[in-house]
DNA sequence: GTGGTCTAGACCACG
DNA sequence: GTGGTCTAGACCACA
């Protein structure tokens, strides 16, 4: 955890869902340092543009993030990264 | 009417936009006493800080009351409290 | 009416607030049959943008507008002018 | 002109209106360079306060200075220091 | 990708 | 020193 790795560039293929290979990306960057806490993320409409997706894949790859405890955002202000809590410790 | 319960915190979750809670919020306060005819509102951007909101939340919640009857503002001096009308009695 | 006469620049420079007289400018373009009924509005950023105005300036000319009758909007597809109904006849 | 110069504190005791020693004071600001062009004036209530005078006298300091063409105000953004013209020469 | 609400903070009008 | 309008730009709800 906290490595300093470089995410590979965005570059969906496989079966998944495009909002979630985008949450998986992003998810990537703050795991790897690239993203760091209390930083805000471009704006959403922003980042639409910049991974060539919709708006609302944006906006659901933001959902998720948020339900996943990566993200916090705040209605009018923006997107911020979250303070990353203890790794679940996963499988 | 006029009884002396307390209204509780201001707290939006629901899905009910924030300037219509906040404006709920402040009825309640009348409605229960709290704040009684010709006493002045605290200035809309006190309100603003108070809330936690940004100043054009507060004023929309000002213009709904307004609307409501609740609340006559002076442009320059305040904005006070009106003569409650008889409450249209419900259902 | 339905004349085909040119509305001049959009210049504010009177005393009128500044969404009015977006609106007064908006309906003066209806009224001389450069926006038809039915046409769809330019979006509302759009708007913005061309009129040199901010976003809440013209979001609050739109809501005049609408309360004259002169527009329809609809959540998520745009604003519409209405089907002009027969002007009140002036003077 | 364009003098390095440092302006004396602001210290009204003449028989100068108060907003007219305040609007002095400022433009003597700009004349020995402090306050450059383009550069964006601190906003009015935060002058008052800094200076210790009423909001009020600020807005007519600011109205003098408009109409001597030493700033530039543009509502909702700020104030700004105008390009300087030729000095009118005067004696 | 549109309209709609919200944040933040500036200048303006009025008492 | 209050209420009122405006700028700028964010996220949200909907089709």
């Amino acid at each position: 955890m906290s490595n300093e790795d470089k995410v590979p560039e965005f570059d969906p293929k496989g079966p998944e869902l495009l909002y979630a290979a985008l949450a998986d990306h992003i998810a990537a960057r703050i795991a790897v340092g690239e993203l760091q806490p209390n930083m805000r993320l471009a704006p959403e409409r922003e980042l639409a543009e910049e991974y060539g997706v919709a708006y609302l894949t944006v906006r659901r790859a933001m959902k998720e993030l948020r339900e996943r405890g990566l993200i916090v955002t705040v209605h009018g202000k923006g997107t911020f990264i979250a303070e990353q809590p203890p790794g679940d410790g996963g499988p």
